[in-house]
DNA sequence: ACATTTCATGGAACCGGTTCCAGCGACGGC
DNA sequence: GCCGTCGCTGGAACCGGTTCCATGAAATGT
């Protein structure tokens, strides 16, 4: 493979003039510039990144951690992050582990503590403090999505508000007979997304003067279209769980609970009404009256934030900070009031 | 930061003892390798990868190049790469690059002609001669999935016979009318998905002495699940070109159309069968028939090859094989043969 | 006309590892 | 007892760039 010498020999410059010549620093003459070039593609060199990192102490690169690839979510935060960077001129080595981990230990002392990236972005999870410490010692900026890290900056929605907007929604409407179907305390990798959700709907539902707690108010399952698809058949099936309304945690977990109730003959919104959060593409489809939240914003903005704490590092060590993005109601016909009883 | 070099001063020995005692290659007494990784610890010590790259000329690190990140089936191969790859101790860094464009040259130009990776996978992406050639040129090894690519290693199931299976399946439970909904030839991405797909329906239709052709057998449509309902509503919404029996170009579709089909009332499997490509997790709650592909196979199996080459490259410069991984028919009950004629 | 800048270039050090080679003591074979 | 081999270590070259510093020529200022 052909070095940057080889090209500064054909063109009888030295390296130091071939070097500003081909990165465009410093001062070079317009005719030798042209003869470098040339030179540089007449044998088709490349640049090493590996040296000039060396070097520079600059890598073009970011890493990622991240829990799921597949689902809606990361998916959308990580295509946005890619384009982000790629604009910038960064790539995008990703780090995708599930859970805290023998795995992930090894990730972190052996990828994440090396200098391979200029930055590291960590998507919804919980770095421990161990881990954080790590990354901070390599000097490397950081920032999260989805939840405070200590002495990091996070772009996050307000996880309890937009359930409380959630459910006033429904409450707004004159349902009282309303349950939560979410993701389970156990399973809880993201921060604390799904006790956050169940926090903002309590919450709600006590200032609207009803006591959700302890009754079978709240269902678990699994974060995805089937987890809700089951529980909805489960819990709408026995007529007497059957509320008037569900808040579901996600926007897949919704649209699994309209199949259910369809194929059980439940009539959506009239005999119940469903609404999600996220913002899901299906969502349209199914009619379905969600809180959205822009995973692609989220995206981008961690991307941008990064990378403007690479231009210009802040001064304190430690900078924690958490940046609100907003959510809001897109109201389809997934949601009404409750149908007046019978006798009415 | 602390160096090699530092490490040696401290546990007194020279540097090219200190690397040999880290690295683990060579000669070091069992006392002088204690008293090294001792003193790395101590002043917390982490290896440059860059450093290294430099002079082994292996970075441990593989580019992926992807049209999508949030369809279901690219995924699912982004995943399982990613897990098999750390398991081998490697890195991913992944491109996202939906189209040929000006965007897509320069990541070929600035990333990925220069030597940061050991390899390259490319999937669903129907690279260019000049593509090939210039990876190729690295010297570095490239495999792909998904479609058959000049002097490439490739990874893929038989779209064809795939489809034929499928289509056969419907032919065998007695139906004649049949219709093909996929992706249109024009937005193809990813090889000749859609028309392979749509080449097989045709072949096992005309050798069932059915002439598709010509005739309105096939809808195009968005390869997503709003797009399968959309044109489902459409197509099924018109007693006209209502036909016994679907064969979806993938699962998502075929869910959108059997979405589109219970809201107009039309019964699955009786009034109409329908059979996806794909082994979406959400086939089960829908029920539906499908033809498996795997691809978490696929995406194990293209880093398993690439990293194989690695360790021992082919003799011969180009390699251009294909693997083809099976699929197979999971039979639910959303295919079933056509209601008997009124009068029967 | 002379003192300053500004522009252009080359030489050399440097980033942080790995590896080749030489040297040396200990040990086994003959 | 001598030689060859093995095990261990240090010195130095090297990977392929970037950048500091020195030097000199040209342009600018007074």
């Amino acid at each position: 493979m052909s070095a940057i010498a080889d090209v500064a020999r054909l063109a009888g410059v030295a390296k130091a003039t071939a070097s500003r010549a081909l990165s465009g620093r410093g001062y070079v003459s317009e005719e030798t510039r042209r003869k470098v070039i040339e030179a540089a593609r007449e044998i088709g060199y490349v640049a090493s990144p590996n040296a000039a990192s060396l070097v520079t102490g600059r890598t073009k690169s970011i890493g990622v951690i991240i829990p799921f690839i597949s689902r809606w979510f990361f998916s959308e935060v990580l295509e946005s992050m890619e384009q982000a960077l790629l604009d910038e001129g960064y790539d995008m080595t990703l780090y995708n582990l599930p859970a805290p981990s023998p795995e992930r230990e090894r990730v972190f002392d052996y990828f994440l503590a090396r200098k391979r990236f200029d930055g590291v972005i960590s998507v919804g999870v919980a770095l421990s403090d161990d881990e954080v410490t790590l990354l901070h010692r390599l000097g490397r900026p950081l920032v999260g999505i989805g939840g405070p890290i200590r002495g990091v900056h996070t772009i996050a929605i307000d996880d309890v508000a937009s359930a409380r907007l959630a459910t006033k929604h429904l409450l707004s409407l004159g349902h009282t007979e309303i349950v939560h179907i979410g993701g389970s305390k156990e399973d809880e990798m993201d921060f604390q997304v799904h006790s956050n959700r169940l926090t903002g709907f309590y919450s709600a539902m006590r200032e609207a003067g009803l006591l959700p707690e302890g009754s079978g108010s709240f269902y678990a399952c699994e974060f995805t279209m089937p987890g809700g698809y089951e529980v909805g058949l489960a819990v709408f099936g026995d007529p007497r769980t059957r509320p008037t309304a569900v808040f579901a945690a996600s926007d897949e977990i919704a649209i699994g609970l309209i199949v259910a109730a369809r194929e059980l003959g439940i009539q959506v919104p009239a005999d119940l009404s469903v609404i999600g959060i996220d913002g899901h593409p299906y969502a349209d489809m199914f009619r379905l009256t969600t809180i959205e939240q822009h995973p692609r914003r989220q995206g981008r903005l961690a991307v941008l934030s990064l990378l403007a704490e690479l231009e210009t590092p802040t001064p304190g060590e430690e900078d924690e900070h958490l940046t609100v993005l907003p959510t809001n109601l897109v109201i389809r016909s997934s949601t009404s009031g409750p149908r007046p009883p019978h006798g009415a």
